[in-house]
DNA sequence: TGCTTAAACTAACAAACGTTAGGTATCTAT
DNA sequence: ATAGATACCTAACGTTTGTTAGTTTAAGCA
């Protein structure tokens, strides 16, 4: 019985506030941040716009919020998958794949983190950019354990790669290519020469 | 006399029609349509909000005519810049070097062409992607004349590209490598063989 | 000098925006 | 039974939004 309560009491937070965060994700990524008012997300978990504020202070702390979450989730899928592969550039593939299989299939979360480019002057959101850098901290190491020499072919590589890799959503169709086939295209197409 | 009258009348828009045009495409660049107001646009070439109606009649036509003047422009220089070059990989090369160029230190007009996509639902911003969707015919045919045999492999390449070109607005700084540089080092990271 | 037109103005409209204050059920713990 | 917290509500607040109607100013043409 006690258990029961200080269990409870642990987890007192409802169901509709990662319902909220799901909204938002969805709409930030159909619409855009701008594009999207508090009383959309609201109604699309069936509560009221004012509701809202009970669960986070205001619109830029959900933005954030799903931002954050987004972060996580996309962190964690890329970290497992590489520790599996044995080689460097099979460690890069499947850093690739994991991170086309979340941004096409994954969701709306890591889309926001990638599309919603916040946009300058506000410092908190800055943050945000910056939580982006750390993640793709794992892919310039990926990259930097290639071998290749030169510095800033490094930097070209992964600029190439991330770019091609972060666009995707521009054109992918979920009839076409899968994530996983994509990253192999990409892959395949780019040489790796240690000079 | 009567010529001077001719050509005056010929060119009756006053020049803040392209000022607020400029504006617009700074605008919308730097924080997106839905940031933006027309309040915002009218204060930067100092007239008030309800001004613009003379020259624009809605936010969305001003959007259409800035995208617009922006695939018209790179459209051009695209176009000129690769009738100068001989082998299809030259030609590759030269189109995208004047890509680069346009979106990274050309101005707004191709950037909002490129980053503002264009929330779906509305039927004239959908004619926005198609025009996109057509200049980007060009790098297809490049692409295509490299002699590259899969189909599949002709898009995987062209999403490679096309992607890396697109996303460099995210990270490019002035300070370091110029637009042509960039190219330069995308396209010798690719291989281009003919399987 | 008058007439016309271009290009702006002022002032307001209705709607939508983010946000807040205060109230109300529902449940748990004492 | 009472107290307190949880999760929502209603109703409004002050702004800002895109847009419109009517008016004014300045220049060109008869």
């Amino acid at each position: 019985m006690l258990q029961k309560k200080a269990i409870l009491n642990a987890q007192p937070r409802s169901d509709n506030r990662l319902n909220l965060l799901d909204a938002a994700a969805l709409r930030f990524c159909a619409r855009g941040y701008d594009g999207t008012s508090m009383r959309d997300i609201a109604s699309d978990v069936g509560i009221k716009a004012g509701s809202i504020y009970y669960h986070f202070e205001s619109k830029t702390e959900l933005l954030i919020a799903v931002h954050k979450e987004g972060i996580r989730r996309i962190t964690s899928l890329v970290s497992t998958a590489i520790v599996t592969a044995n080689t460097p550039r099979d460690r890069l593939k499947a850093a690739m794949i994991a991170h086309l299989q979340e941004i096409l299939s994954g969701g709306d979360y890591a889309q926001v983190v990638i599309c919603e480019l916040p946009r300058i002057d506000d410092p908190r959101r800055r943050r945000l950019i910056d939580a982006r850098n750390e993640y793709e901290l794992i892919f310039r190491n990926l990259i930097k354990d290639l071998g290749i020499g030169s510095e800033i072919k490094c930097s070209q590589l992964r600029f190439l790669i991330m770019g091609a890799m972060n666009w995707s959503p521009m054109w992918f169709n979920s009839d076409g290519q899968s994530p996983e086939e994509i990253a192999i295209g990409f892959l395949d197409l780019i040489t790796v020469t240690t000079d």
